[in-house]
DNA sequence: GGGCTTTGTTCGATCATCGACAGAAGTACG
DNA sequence: CGTACTTCTGTCGATGATCGAACAAAGCCC
């Protein structure tokens, strides 16, 4: 995955990445000599970082001992912050999570309340695995809405009233924390548990919105403003007639999002709230329900043909509400990008439903901080200390 | 610019990204000792890829020795191959132009006619600039269509026959040769010459065709196939009549780019027959031919609201042959652009013409041969043999 | 049990880097 | 005009990281 780099932390970030597991494939990868990676290692397991597993099974010679990330002592928190949920997940330092919880909670009663909620489920999850405060690293954070990730403060959220520029690092004094968009922390959190080798993907959430987060070699694609992947306001042909919340019409997600679809399908006579009830009403195989899934789905197909053709991702994968459903909304995705997309840029693409399905978004918020802590200069920086 | 490395090779970036210009400037930068730093200029001295050059000012002590990149000795050539043009500039390390050349040659003569011209050429242009062959280090050059750009193999081409496949890099025999699709190393030209510190940007070459070349983070994004870009057959809305070549109707380009404007201005009774032309009718003063270039810039601002949603870039730069006359497109772009996207991405976005004009693929092909020789493994390994 | 292979550690040698010093080349000022 | 001061650059011994070789450990194969 990583070139073949030579410094300190860059150890850990293999072993991490699951690209070596023995001190000779570290020194196979890092081309440095055995004694030097022993070396390193040793600080690594000196500093609670790196644990020796029982030993490997030989190839014919001394069998290795194994290497793995150390997987008590640390905590991680992934918080995903919903308009009306707040799901969290405790985490290990190899991604694998200890305790999660799932509430609901109104994120419009603003950043004192919501936050003193996930402080006190962070206490109570880390009891549930038997780890100290002091063990929680960093926490990651998702939520509804655009944020300037450099400072973890959200800016102007359209659904969060009272969070505007509210830095929500502070509330949890030394603790890093990093606060990213939801949509963000799910490609994130799809892209490390599923398609890892993968460089170029696209996540795209359906559901009473409509965003997009981009993995561009590997990493988050924020853009300039923190604004990229916001895809809900593109212009779609001929729905002129649908009005948005943005103020301008045609908006895909006036016409496609869970919200858009549900009052269509009440204009036909069948009652419909939300994205949920779309989802539920096509499960009870209701015919004007899947038509208009499946019709969901070209619009947003037309908008990803776009977007192929500019971005040339080679994954795409959809997540959100309304992929519960995802054989008629994946359908309708296909049919259009692959006939309005270039050859070339279709040839190798796949589209596929998301893996993590509910659970992207606080898993993702919990990689985010693991690989913050696990940074090269984070590890340096604690190893030399 | 870059964040505070110490390898080797680094060094010379910073030199070369005029970061720094004095011994004292790359210790400040680096965090190296001074007398590291010496030792390491004066390997890149004694190599030839640095040179002193006149003491600086006194800032009340001794004054610095000024550094920068050796000038002589090395060349590097551009190449702008387009449909029916070559372009050439050969440059020094720094990126300043020895000389230049331009044809007339018709691409779709194929490979080995068009490449022994422009070998010809290089001859020429070495010796007009007193350097012999044995300098030109590396050559890079923009081809107009898909290029693979590790192996420097073009991509199915559809206005370059017999080329398909070609491996140009083996006709210049050991000589590094970078391809890359000409609209990407105009973005890069663009970028490195006038916008060096801004991260994310779009470059939109508005021709016969239109491109559009991304700069992400500060390198090309070339996508998964290398077809990232390709905004010339992305649909608009309410042009259904439209036929494009490649096979679909409403594509961007057969309504918006030049050869489109062109034909619908022959039907309404202006004879032109190409986007030169149309220039030439613009600057003349006609109005229909400035009414619908206009209305082409609405079209490609339509596309562009989307793609700024999407990408959220700094800066859009317009280029091409259509941008000469760039007031009136410009003037129909941002109109379409600021209404359609979003006030977060729009606040502190320029939408500004190209500066370099017609000289934009040559010089940004000559960059991409630059900074691959100058990148620091190259470096390195040159240094250290 | 005795090779054989692979893994991991120990230890002296080597090389890059550092810090302190001295010299170089200017300015500021009496 | 000379002296103090500042800033830049090269030199040199000390230090610390890295390496390679030798050695010990721990399995397999016969």
């Amino acid at each position: 995955m990583t070139p073949a780099p030579g410094s300190p932390g860059d150890v850990l970030t293999l072993i991490s990445a699951g690209s070596a597991t023995t001190r000779s494939d570290l020194a196979r990868l890092t081309g440095l000599a055995r004694s030097t990676i022993s070396q390193r290692v040793d600080a690594l397991i000196e500093r609670g970082l790196v644990e020796e597993t029982e030993s490997g099974e030989s190839t014919g010679g001394r069998p290795p001992r194994q290497l793995r990330l150390h997987t008590e002592e640390h905590a991680f928190a992934g918080v995903d912050l919903g308009a009306t949920h707040c799901r969290i997940a405790l985490m290990d330092m190899s991604g694998d999570v200890l305790a999660e919880c799932e509430d609901s909670l109104l994120i419009e009663e603003g950043p004192e309340t919501v936050l003193a909620h996930v402080d006190g489920r962070l206490d109570r999850l880390l009891a549930e695995a038997g780890r100290p405060r002091a063990a929680l690293r960093a926490i990651g954070m998702g939520v509804p809405g655009p944020v300037e990730f450099a400072t973890g403060r959200p800016n102007n959220p359209p659904i969060m009233p009272g969070w505007n520029e509210y830095p929500i690092p502070e509330y949890f004094g030394g603790t890093a924390v990093l606060v990213d968009n939801d949509v963000n922390v799910m490609a994130l959190g799809e892209h490390r548990n599923a398609f890892g080798d993968i460089r170029h993907l696209l996540f795209v959430k359906v559901g009473t919105g409509i965003g997009c987060g981009i993995v561009a070699e590997g990493t988050l694609h924020r853009g300039a403003q923190g604004s990229a992947g916001d895809i809900g306001h593109i212009r779609v042909n001929g729905h002129e007639e649908a009005g948005c919340r943005c103020g301008n019409s045609a908006c895909l997600e006036a016409v496609a999002g869970g919200a858009a679809v549900a009052r269509r399908l009440t204009e036909l006579g069948v009652a419909a709230e939300s994205g949920a009830d779309v989802v539920a009403l096509v499960q009870a195989g209701n015919t004007q329900a899947l038509r208009l899934v499946r019709e969901a789905g070209r619009l947003i197909g037309e908008v990803l043909a776009s977007l192929v053709n500019f971005f040339n991702p080679e994954v795409i994968v959809i997540g959100g509400a309304l992929s519960r459903v995802h054989e008629h909304l994946l359908a309708g995705i296909r049919e259009t990008v692959y006939r309005r997309s270039l050859p070339l840029a279709t040839h190798h693409l796949s589209i596929v439903p998301s893996r993590m399905g509910i659970n992207a978004a606080a898993l993702g918020a919990g990689i985010l901080a693991i690989e913050h802590y696990l940074s090269p200069d984070n590890i340096n920086r604690i190893v030399n200390a």
